[in-house]
DNA sequence: GATATTTATCATATCGACATGATAAACACA
DNA sequence: TGTGTTTATCATGTCGATATGATAAATATC
């Protein structure tokens, strides 16, 4: 429901590669490793994001995939772009046509929540799922962590 | 994409069951004819939405839909509950479980443009559909038209 | 009860999203 | 130049949503 599993997988990605791209390429083996993700099928979605102009990719030895922009520049409508028509603002009922004259039923209510969605994959960037997921995982239970040095596993293989 | 195509002819079926099935239930047929879906497709849709309580179907001649309960108290998400999970909140990269402590990259962000969504459809009624459909369908151009009838051309097929 | 009408249901087909496995093409490095 | 590494691509498979056609079950009317 509301964005495809493609999508999804690759906002995962693009956050990853941003995350542990910085310096040097990320293959899709450890990608798909990390999210738990068929393998191959995650190298044609990262082609694709590729061929978006969102990722640069580099084949052989020390090849993989970085970001062609900084992540405060590449928001969720650009990384969803070739999988999901998000910049459309869809019709509820599924007209290819809908507002004006040719409202369906549903137009009016429904407009402003469709705006809300645009707005939300238009305006979120990279930048700001990486400072969410940084920041954001603060427990209900809190605890005082005298050092918040990175403390997260970063499991590499079993 | 947001809600998939059955739940569309769900919400549309409903609308139309609301505005013709005041005194005598609708049939089938006529339903699919004027939403231009496939009938038999229609009819176990119906027949779910029957099964949910949202419909009373009768067999039989003077058979067809009609509403259970007055429009103003039909939601959408009760129209697309057999076909759709929208009272849950979900989370925008697929995770089942998604918040506090196990929250995604996105979901601070996201929870907001999620509760208006549900909020939506637990608030908006096919009371409400009926009347924007009557009311917001002025077109830009206005154009005294005398007789609303039936003007569709309902082309068979090719 | 016989018949026509209408929904209910079954068996099957189609189509696109998602996935898999194998192979080709590019590249670094010795 | 040769070899290993990595992405790119192709051919195919699976699965669920959507759709189709035929048949069964219920109901009103005569």
């Amino acid at each position: 429901m509301w964005i495809s599993g493609t999508s999804q997988y690759a906002i995962r990605a693009v956050v990853h590669v941003a995350a542990h791209g910085v310096d040097a390429p990320v293959r899709v083996g450890p990608i798909a490793e990390a999210l738990d993700v068929p393998r191959n099928y995650l190298s044609k979605t990262l082609h694709a994001l590729a061929r978006a102009g969102v990722l640069h990719s580099e084949r052989g030895p020390r090849g993989g995939f970085q970001l062609t922009v900084p992540p405060s520049r590449l928001t969720l409508a650009q990384v969803t772009a070739p999988f999901e028509d998000v910049k459309r603002k869809h019709c509820l009922l599924g007209r290819p046509q809908c507002g004006g004259a040719h409202a369906c039923a549903a137009h009016a209510r429904w407009s402003s929540v469709s705006t809300a969605l645009q707005q939300y994959f238009a305006s979120t960037t990279i930048a700001d799922l990486l400072d969410d997921a940084r920041a954001g995982r603060t427990p209900p239970t809190v605890r005082a962590r005298p050092t918040g040095g990175p403390r997260r596993a970063t499991s590499r293989r079993p």
